[in-house]
DNA sequence: ATAGGGATTGACTCGCGAGTCAACTCAGTG
DNA sequence: CACTGAGTTGACTCGCGAGTCAATCCCTAT
């Protein structure tokens, strides 16, 4: 059926097929078979290129995961305002859903969010992600763009925590999404951790 | 080995050691006969009392859910300022994290954090939290003690998200925990939220 | 005392699905 | 054209663990 085809074409059909079916059925539910059905492929052939099923998730998460870290560490290293730096991160990520939200779905469905089922595996990695958000926020309260009642760690983890949950609201269809609501989100995000719902003067009031 | 006891007994031990075992082990990774060595039972036992392995863990979720759905209703009926309330629901929650974190774990981890694996079970309950805290925020928007450049269900998940990260950051210990942290966190959640991390001069800054 | 029946036991069944492997295919090479 | 080895196939193995069930125990009622 499958065509010969170079290693690497290969690889990333399997893995591409993956996700798929990952955002389809979920890691646990889904079989190995599966996999090579979606990717037009015997049995076999994902073991040729995949050590086990869950090398083939490890793959997934990384290869993206990697990609976020370095953004983040490019924008915490630009002279921004924190403010903006945050609304990178928060923006990078919803494109990162709106581009590819099955990759999302994988990433924060079955590792981000299960970070116990796989016995803590990745969990050096995402917090990897948290420091750097950390370090943006220290860096601001440093300079008094903060203020430092919270840890920078703590702020970090309410930081990404509202973010995570923005997007699983959109994946498990609890939040409305779509092109404006995600253009919306970017900012909205940072506004309620930077600027907080309390109405401020500052902030242009409803009444 | 294990004496003869009232039907409903024998349900919480069986429940209780269920929890411990989720906990430590993780509810994928265990099996029945860990459950019922703990709880000092013979393996066909817990299925006298339980018809299988994930209804255990369902008992387990919607016994402390429930409660908490009430203690927000509770709370949400009150007139104290908004503020107040999301810091009752903060603190309610980080109080049964101090009360009994093999709970909280099991119920954060397994489920909450896990709403795919069981195809989408619970999914509805766990919006139902996230309705309730909507509501005090839509309340609170109307009295314009909060602004309303957000929609409430998006506040409550980012104020959901907050909370619960950071408990995953106790559980995981990606964050300081203890007595201290816990009393802190429940003001310093909502402060995040509410106040932003904005230097504002509202709040004392550092500087 | 003794029958009845719920509580308790743990060996056994049974299906599932990850991972293996021996056979086969075929593009490239000399 | 024979030969090689990487690419490909899918039937098979094998361990695991959820759930079953017939036997046994022991409390309670009569």
């Amino acid at each position: 059926m499958a065509q010969r085809m170079a290693g690497e074409d290969r690889r990333r059909q399997i893995l591409d097929a993956a996700v798929r079916v990952f955002a389809r059925q979920g890691f646990h539910t889904c079989r190995v078979a599966d996999i090579a059905d979606e990717a037009g492929v015997a049995y076999g052939l994902v073991y040729h290129y995949f050590g086990s099923k869950e090398e083939i998730l490890d793959r997934i998460f990384l290869e993206r995961w990697n990609v976020m870290l370095e953004v983040i560490r490019e924008i915490d290293a630009g002279d921004a305002p924190a403010r903006a730096k945050l609304e990178g991160v928060a923006g990078f990520i919803v494109e990162s859903y709106r581009h590819d939200p099955d990759v999302m779905k994988v990433i924060i469905v079955e590792v981000t969010r299960a970070a116990n089922s796989f016995g803590r595996t990745h969990l050096e990695k995402i917090g990897e992600a948290y420091d750097l958000i950390a370090q943006i926020v220290a860096h601001a309260q440093e300079d008094g763009e903060f203020k430092d009642t919270v840890t920078p760690k703590f702020a970090a983890m309410a930081f990404y925590g509202a973010i995570e949950q923005v997007l699983t609201g959109w994946i498990f269809d609890l939040l409305p999404s779509g092109d404006v609501e995600f253009d919306r989100a970017k900012g909205l995000i940072v506004e309620t951790v930077c600027g907080g719902l309390d109405a401020t003067p500052a902030s242009a009031g409803t009444v």
